[in-house]
RNA sequence: GCGCCCGUAGCUCAGCAGGAUAGAGCAACAGCCUUCUAAGCUGUGGGUCAGGCGUUCGAAUCGCCUCGGGCGUACCA
């Protein structure tokens, strides 16, 4: 089905290219003044330029030529050349019957299906995740379920920090813990024992510790660097240890995630990358891309278009070792023999820019992918605490994740909690929590930085995820009684006799083009705004009529129609954001 | 230094391929539950869109400048 803008654009610019205009100028979009109008063409204003016209003839040009059609109710003409449109009751029913009747709700898969790789998550195994991870799988998952629904071939891969210096650290923190650890002992011959000498909570300790450490004692810093360096070149104990720390910390990786309802078909890491890096370097040399530079093995990725000065990308460390543009560099290389992808999108923090850019830069110059691959930067905003700066806890710490989902959870109050089971009111804190935790994030925009108060989080009062699951729940309620009273097949659009009720069908209307917009520009939070909108236009009509006290057949039908569809256009949008609605609350 | 982002209501933010009267939420105040869930709905107050200049019939939106804040700027990720 073709969007309701779809349709008005193609009328009327048939109308603007008969009447002897440019047909781009026909394009319409939804009004500005709901008073005045449900849609306006602004073209004839843009016309005027062109053709040194007045707007308003180039308007009354359009509207001679405007043909018959079974859409248009009246077009009004508004100084200085504004095409106001209203569309027939006819039209808008038979277009939402139509929604109705499609389990996509006339939504057009694309025809031309994209591989897409997105990389997001990001995590660094042997440390919790934290608020600051929040964003990255929130808004991926999104943008995953998205494109998915769109009809491309989408590919998630939580990429894992497995390889950095963090490893290094870790390592070497535990060697200066525990020296006597057959791990570090070089000539040990032997097994490396089954179990790890370490649980997750030491894990979450250590690299804590250690990662401060490094920043102040230089030395200490150039130890790990130096672990890092042989568990790369793969000294067997410290390859041992690097699967101990797998082992112990993805499992609860993996329940984090799951927690988020986030998952991911691929849990590859830095480390996957390894094994491509040895060709890719050579190739690099091979070509003559990479030079030594200051004993580090770069590209020169800079080009004459920059209005700043753009680092070179770093190929291998000075002391031989990877770092982050390599793998990152690799895993292109290990993605397209894997996927092919026509498009990878990164969803990672937007302070990362420059680093993407060179990778992105270096990938393209190398021929690691080709021209045509599009390779998307997806940079999101911080979250902020109540003072604008980085999140942290009152002490000055990270907040993990799991803690603030618990304290959101906890706020949540179910109504009528004791005519419940334990069970249900379990999981409806964590359906409501996760609704709230979620569309908080996902309401911004992504580059926007955010500020995250938990206690607004957990208000539920306003523009909020519980707010889009109240209002489901109670079209839920109103359906199920219409099921007992065995109407519910009376579903049909046939005209609107309130306001509110047109109102809100024209929001419905909508659900296709909001749909593209979001997937065109990448952006959630244009779903976000539309379900409000809706909500909030059902939650009008809702106070305005009593759908059970309907006696009129017709008219029940209509209003069936209605709830059924805001339900579904709420209830597919919600899962485009990864959450669900509870059946009551 | 160079570059990027931001500055809109008391607070937190939308709006920015120029378009009509700049919108939400929170907070404040006034209403609405014998009737489908009040986590809701209605109404009131609140703005030199940081400031200036320019382009345009029209600028929060585009360009230039100034002021304020944040971030990035080769061996962390």
């Amino acid at each position: 089905m073709d969007t309701v803008i779809e349709v008005l654009s193609g009328i009327f610019s048939q109308a603007f290219e008969k009447a002897g205009y440019d047909a781009g100028l026909g394009r319409a979009v939804v009004s500005a003044r709901p008073d005045l109008c449900q849609f306006q063409v602004n073209g004839a204003m843009g016309a005027a330029k062109v053709y040194h016209k007045a707007p308003m003839m180039i308007a009354k040009d359009v509207l001679a030529a405007l043909d018959e059609n079974e859409v248009i109710e009246r077009v009004d003409l508004a100084a200085p050349g504004f095409i106001n449109i209203m569309v027939k009751d006819s039209f808008l029913c038979r277009y939402l019957n139509g929604m109705l009747e499609d389990k996509n709700l006339g939504f057009e898969k694309t025809k031309e299906p994209k591989n897409i790789v997105i990389d997001y998550g990001g995590p660094n195994v042997a440390k919790a995740l934290h608020v600051g991870h929040l964003r990255s799988a929130v808004i991926g998952e999104s943008l995953k379920r998205l494109n998915r629904f769109a009809g491309h071939n989408v590919i998630s891969d939580a990429h894992l920090g497995d390889w950095g210096l963090q490893m290094g650290l870790i390592i070497y923190e535990l060697s200066v813990r525990k020296p006597e650890l057959c791990y570090f002992d070089e000539s040990y011959q032997g097994e490396y024992p089954e179990a790890a000498p370490f649980d997750l909570k030491d894990l979450e300790e250590i690299y804590p510790f250690a990662s401060a450490k490094s920043k102040e004692d230089e030395d200490y810093l150039i130890k790990a660097r130096n672990a890092t360096q042989e568990l790369q070149k793969g000294r067997r104990g410290y390859r041992a240890l690097w699967a101990h720390i797998m082992n112990v910390s993805l499992p609860d990786l993996k329940r984090n995630y799951s927690r988020l309802a986030v998952d991911f078909d691929f849990w590859k890491g830095e480390s996957d990358a390894d094994n491509y890096i040895p060709a890719m370097v050579k190739e690099m040399k091979d070509k003559g891309f990479a030079y030594e530079s200051q004993g580090a093995l770069v590209v020169d990725v800079e080009e004459e278009s920059d209005n700043q000065p753009i680092p070179p990308c770093m190929i291998l460390k000075s002391d031989g070792s990877a770092i982050y543009e390599t793998t990152d560099l690799a895993t292109l290389v290990q993605r397209k023999e894997d996927f092919s992808p026509d498009r990878v999108m990164y969803v990672v923090d937007k302070r990362q820019w420059l680093h993407f850019e060179r990778v992105f830069r270096c990938a393209k110059k190398t021929g690691i992918v080709d021209e045509k691959t599009e390779l998307s930067f997806i940079g999101f905003g911080t979250v902020n605490g109540k003072d604008g700066k980085p999140f942290k806890t009152r002490a000055g710490g990270t907040l993990k994740l799991s803690d603030m989902l618990d304290m959101v959870e906890d706020k949540v109050s179910i109504k009528g909690e004791e005519a419940l089971g334990a069970d249900e009111v379990l999981n409806l804190k964590k359906t409501i929590g996760l609704a709230a935790v979620k569309y908080g994030d996902l309401m911004n925009p992504i580059e926007s930085n955010y500020i995250f108060d938990i206690d607004k989080f957990a208000s539920f009062e306003g523009n909020t995820g519980p707010y889009i699951l109240y209002t489901m729940v109670r079209i839920k309620s109103i359906l199920e009684k219409l099921r007992e009273k065995g109407v519910e097949a009376l579903a049909c659009f046939n005209g609107f006799s309130l306001g509110s009720e047109r109102e809100l069908a024209l929001a419905l209307s909508r659900f296709s083009y909001i749909i593209h917009e979001a997937v065109k520009k990448d952006a959630p939070s244009i779903v976000c705004s539309y379900i409000y909108e809706t909500a909030n236009k059902f939650n009008v009509f809702y106070h305005e009529k009593k759908i059970l006290a309907e006696d009129d057949v017709k008219v029940l039908g209509s209003l069936l129609a209605l709830i059924k569809l805001t339900l579904g256009v709420l209830d597919i949008s919600i899962n485009l954001l990864g959450f669900n609605a509870p059946e009551r609350m």
